[in-house]
DNA sequence: TTAGGGTTAG
């Protein structure tokens, strides 16, 4: 990894002390780091510096340090401004193309794949294959990754290739794949680790990394590093095990922004944004550097809270506290906060005065709040704003069909279907995830496939029976609001997570936490449901949902009813 | 001198 050359504004009193000191001319790799630096800072600076030092070390410390920058495009003029080229050219400028392919075109990284062709090189050497790789999983093109993998020769397939391909079917959203690759492994090592911890965040699953975790702990050649433990508490924290996580931030020695910073996040969402702020403050009083992702979770804990004030007074003093202007993202998250606590015409106001172009996302947080707090007028202009940015929006199209449905125009909600077909529009099945002893079982609304399923229905009559002895009924009928819960076709009782926690119950012990992981929002019937099953079998639930974690216990939820 | 830990919203 190249020195902290990002954190370096100005490369000048490096410049000088390496003069000082005589290092600049008696290795020539002493140029490699101010190169990078100097290549952030001013790139006719850095060219200056590159031509009195060259080398193929420095030039590709330089590549690198542009290509994780804003603008990475200017590493490929780099590699051009060379007098010649080396192999060794070749990962840091795919690494650029990658970065690149990423946000606009991958059209550098295929013509480099092509000159590697040209010269002979289309099964290139052990180092070049690996960036290859990573260019085209960042390009989005697994297939072409893949090939770039199965056409290796077995012996040339190092950990570096096995890695990269991990990272690629991570980057492409294949938790599971990645976990099935890691059993054809052979070996492991830090980046092997933290490509597995960041897919059993995504998945939720705590068991396998719970494993993996202790694998690390028996394998001395692995330290914990800043990197494992914030992934490690990533994962934890993804799978609602909160106390695992603080664990592993009390033990993790030299953090950093990002350590702090999924701390803050995990706590947010897991319900804890009270000390989510408290861990805020701290971060500041110890000095330590934060950037705009934290500010984005610092805001994402007030709006799971309901502080207003609070994110309000954040947004606004972010750019005098911390010389950070807000992105979309940090108002996407004080829409939801506004919007979420009923304030919808403020968060209309916000979306209008935003001096960036409102995206879909604004909007979508805007509608979510309309939905919550049944403000159908706000609500139909914001889906017809969002259907205009994006036509196949389905949460849009489903808050009008229900609109309409609710009214009793059943003509509208006749031109919103065919529109919806027409779009080529579905919304995904609900469908909730339980693991039980390291095997992952997965459940859908009403279904009937799992061979304990008379047992599981049986098991939802007898809850069925409680709840209406505490008066509960089920909310079928009204005005339905929902964009993202499961199809009222299907009977509410039977949506996946109320399945998963009758499987859980059935085959977990008293005492064992029941986890469930929900690919869309909780409905609130499930949420109601959950309350009152974790106070009548005396069992903690952790549902997470879409959104957030609920940890229901002795009957509510730590959300506090707020989601 | 190949691979790499973090955020919102939907």
């Amino acid at each position: 990894m190249p020195p902290a050359a990002s954190t370096c504004s100005n490369p000048k009193p490096l410049h000088a002390r390496l003069l000082r000191s005589g290092a600049l001319f008696a290795a020539r790799s002493a140029a490699a780091p101010l190169a990078a630096a100097a290549s952030l800072a001013s790139l006719p600076y850095a060219l200056s510096l590159l031509r009195a030092h060259p080398s193929t070390f420095s030039y590709n410390s330089a590549i690198r340090a542009i290509s994780r920058g804003p603008r990475p495009h200017l590493a490929i003029s780099l590699y051009r401004s060379m007098l010649s080229h080396n192999n060794y050219n070749y990962p840091p400028l795919l690494a650029a193309c990658a970065r690149i392919a990423a946000s606009s075109s991958s059209a550098a990284g295929a013509a480099v794949h092509a000159s590697l062709f040209r010269r002979g090189l289309e099964s290139p050497e052990r180092f070049i294959r690996a960036s290859l790789l990573s260019f085209y999983a960042a390009a989005g093109d697994l297939p072409a990754a893949r090939q770039v993998f199965d056409l290796s020769p077995a012996k040339h397939r190092d950990l570096p290739l096995w890695n990269s391909l991990l990272h690629a079917y991570l980057s492409n959203g294949l938790y599971v794949q990645v976990l099935r690759l890691f059993r054809r492994m052979l070996d492991a090592d830090e980046v092997t680790l933290l490509a597995l911890l960041s897919a059993c965040a995504h998945l939720g699953a705590l068991h396998t990394g719970r494993w993996l975790h202790a694998y690390l702990a028996r394998t001395c050649c692995i330290p914990i590093t800043k990197y494992l433990g914030t992934a490690l508490l990533n994962m934890y924290m993804r799978c609602g095990d909160v106390q695992s996580a603080w664990s592993v931030f009390h033990a993790t020695r030299h953090k950093d922004v990002r350590t702090w910073t999924v701390m803050i996040a995990g706590l947010a969402v897991n319900g804890f944004s009270t000390d989510a702020l408290t861990l805020f403050r701290e971060m500041k009083d110890r000095g330590i550097h934060l950037d705009s992702i934290t500010l984005t979770a610092v805001l994402s804990a007030c709006a799971h809270a309901g502080m207003v004030d609070e994110g309000r007074r954040i947004l606004h003093r972010m750019s005098v506290d911390h010389h950070l202007q807000p992105t979309i993202e940090h108002y996407g998250c004080a829409v939801h906060l506004l919007g979420r606590a009923g304030r919808l015409e403020e968060a209309l106001a916000l979306i209008r005065a935003v001096p960036l172009k409102a995206d879909v996302a604004l909007w979508g947080a805007l509608l979510v709040a309309c939905r919550c707090h049944k403000n159908v007028e706000m609500g139909q202009m914001v889906a017809m704003e969002i259907l205009r940015l994006d036509p196949q929006h389905a949460g849009a199209w489903v808050f009008l069909s229900n609109v309409y449905a609710a009214a009793g125009k059943w003509d509208l909600v006749q031109e919103v279907r065919s529109s919806m077909k027409e779009h080529g529009i579905h919304k995904p099945p609900g469908s909730s995830v339980v693991e039980l002893d390291g095997v992952v079982y997965e459940f859908f609304s009403g279904d009937h496939s799992h061979p304990q399923s008379d047992q599981i229905y049986a098991m939802l009559d007898e809850i069925g029976k409680t709840l209406s002895l505490k008066g509960h009924k089920p909310a079928t009928k009204g005005v339905t609001f929902d964009i993202d819960e499961e199809d009222k076709e299907v009977c509410i009782s039977e949506h996946s997570e109320k399945l998963a926690v009758a499987f859980g119950l059935l085959n977990t012990r008293r005492g064992d936490v029941i986890r469930i992981v929900k690919n869309l929002r909780i409905c609130e019937d499930c949420h109601y449901v959950m309350k009152v099953i974790s106070e009548v079998y005396d069992r903690v639930i952790v549902v997470r949902d879409r959104n957030r974690f609920h940890h229901f216990k002795n009957g509510s939820c730590s959300c506090l009813d707020y989601w």
